[in-house]
DNA sequence: TATGAATGAGTTTTCATTCAT
DNA sequence: GATGAATGAAAACTCATTCAT
């Protein structure tokens, strides 16, 4: 009973959106490619149904058995930390870019548009960023500690350029980017989720009157 | 035994779960405790563990057994949803209170520090809010209406009075609740809690530039 | 779909060998009625199969779920030691009362003959003698010790007697145990059965010729 | 490409998995080296690792992947066997040199001993004769057969020379070879091997009084 | 022919739910 | 009405075997 399908998936060609032109044999040349596949089905699926989706559903997403999967990624946990990292790294890659071609406060409000407008519909760097279920945290580490300096040294440049808040920390601004992505549950269209970024960064830029109160300790950002 | 049955009396319908209609009896008193306990120790439990917490937790927690937990929700889902609703219950009536009596304003975004604040630490809120786990949306339409008309009561009175951006609806607010709860991931202290809710409502205001730039669809509030 | 009887699981009566003039009822009462199946089930199953059985074969046995496993005995391996030290304790017992009752030699030599005999078709023990699978040692370590001082007792004494030779060890008579127990393979009718046990003990007996040539390291058993 | 098939030669026949029978090629050198490196690899690891070995296990000693491994011996099992028979195989001939050289006591004896040395280390041929996991009695038949007719051989000689009990079989000397292996598990040094075998094969020797007994179906090998 | 990726039935364990007491 | 033992359908992971390259 060899090479036998999912039932109930889908010929590939119609959830393929990559090159597509490759021979309809798989195998040797196929252990990267279905690996790829994994990965683009367990991020699809993480951030469907976030980290409680089962391997069995990741499998089959991607047209493979759970023993394929159990091959390329020996617990789901490992699958998972993948996932995040591979997102977490091209993160990183961003806000070098923007860091280099911008000056401070753009490079800085435009790469937390970024954070918002890539992770929408991706639960799963939302569920990695509010560490729902697994700690990524650990392994993760290195990849993490990267983005965290990176995102760290956007907004500092952008605070010492006047900007930003000054008490503001990059734990913050991660919070704020899940609270954008939360607007999804309601329906995020485009200007939903620009007026999010929108309120956001507002609410981020310097502006003495609500520094001050903070300074003070009073609630005059509740009173008019 | 005690307070026997009355012949004759119909006895409670097979499909009505809520005991509040049956008539007062001593098993009712047991009856009644035991839910009351079981949604206190829900409570604590899904704001500990979130929605993946264990019946058996929760009914350890209640003192009471899996089966008695079985009796008076029929699902786990049921007893999130009884959880969820009652937490809701509050903060309309507290929503109401705020109405009437403080200005728009000010009543709004104090219960916005309300929604945070009593949130803080209560995951269960946070997850019905993001809708993690189950979909609470459906079945817990009737309370959930209550609160997003109490919300919206708020939120346009606020933005009649000039106090809040005019294209800003209720999901925003609600999302902006989850961002900063979400701060809570890495550590939130007071300081924190505050300086969430500054940056959220700073945000929100009213802000010709922001809004006029919101209308354009530019990108304004990245650009300095 | 409740309490659904395992299929091609014959009635209880018919393997029920226990007092069986229990109501047809279960539960509460057979929480340990039900235990007390597993263990006897358990310690068929390894006779017949080993310790490669699996749970679901051990279950379906026994009766019950597999679930009903898990809630007695928290791993297979737990319920391997259950049943092996089950055994062992009744095994020392044993020893006790034949050192109690018998002389020395007596009782050494019918402690082995016990030892044979009971564990006969008793895969469980022989495995566990021979510590095939688990290492069952080191949690089994209390009965095992107990075990290992009751068998050294009879032996020590038997020796002092004269009617072991010296340089006998509990191992060498734990491998003879196991040797007998082997014949079964090959069918062990009672005949067999004793032979072995005669051969083993005639073996064990004090022999002059055969300790004097061990101690002079030549090899006179081969030579006649 | 060395040395292409001969067009018009018949495919070899798709059932024969004796690679021996196949005409002399380079590809079959390669063949049978992989064959033997596999026995060889097979049966370090079981001797180590008992039949529970993993087949991946077995193919990276060897040296080889597993569909080489498959392509040799269609199943584990037949691995298992093949070991074991080519082990018998060496035996038997031992067996017949020790029958031609030798007097018949000096030849029985010795062959034990050769059989508890050389299985020493070896759980293959322990597993094997004790038939623990597979049963190779019917497959491994044939040179089973040899093996069988050849301890006979020796076991009758010695018994008509008056050395060995006129009761004992074959399956019981087989029997006290696996305990003298089973001493093993607990430290077999080279003086608690040769205290084993010393035992044993004085319990095989003649001896008036426990055939006797025996015959008699008491219990005088008890009793001093 | 050798490779090793893919398979899928198998394993043990968990847990929401049911039900006899 | 409360109990908690029993259930069985999941889950994640393993591994002997198959098959495209």
């Amino acid at each position: 009973m060899p090479q036998e399908r999912h039932p109930g998936e889908p010929e590939p060609s119609a959830t393929d959106d990559r090159p597509a032109s490759r021979p309809v044999r798989r195998q040797r040349a196929d252990g990267r490619r279905n690996q790829a596949r994994l990965l683009e089905a367990a991020f699809a699926a993480f951030a469907e149904h976030g980290v409680s989706v089962s391997v069995r559903e990741i499998a089959r997403r991607a047209g493979v058995s759970t023993g394929t999967f159990s091959r390329h990624f020996p617990t789901k946990e490992e699958l998972f930390k993948a996932v995040v990292l591979n997102r977490i790294e091209q993160l990183v890659q961003r806000a070098d870019e923007l860091a280099a071609d911008n000056d401070p406060a753009t490079a800085f409000f435009t790469f937390f548009a970024v954070l918002v407008e890539e992770s929408t519909a991706d639960h799963a760097v939302g569920d990695a960023l509010s560490s729902a279920g697994f700690d990524i945290q650990a392994a993760a580490s290195t990849a993490n500690r990267d983005f965290g300096n990176a995102l760290r040294g956007l907004l500092v440049r952008a605070q010492q350029a006047g900007a930003v808040r000054q008490d503001v920390d990059t734990a913050d601004v991660k919070a704020l980017v899940v609270g954008c992505l939360a607007r999804e549950r309601d329906g995020l269209d485009d200007a939903a989720r620009q007026r999010m970024i929108s309120i956001a960064c507002h609410g981020l830029r310097a502006c003495s009157r609500a520094e001050t109160s903070e300074a003070r300790g009073d609630s005059s950002h509740i009173t008019p």
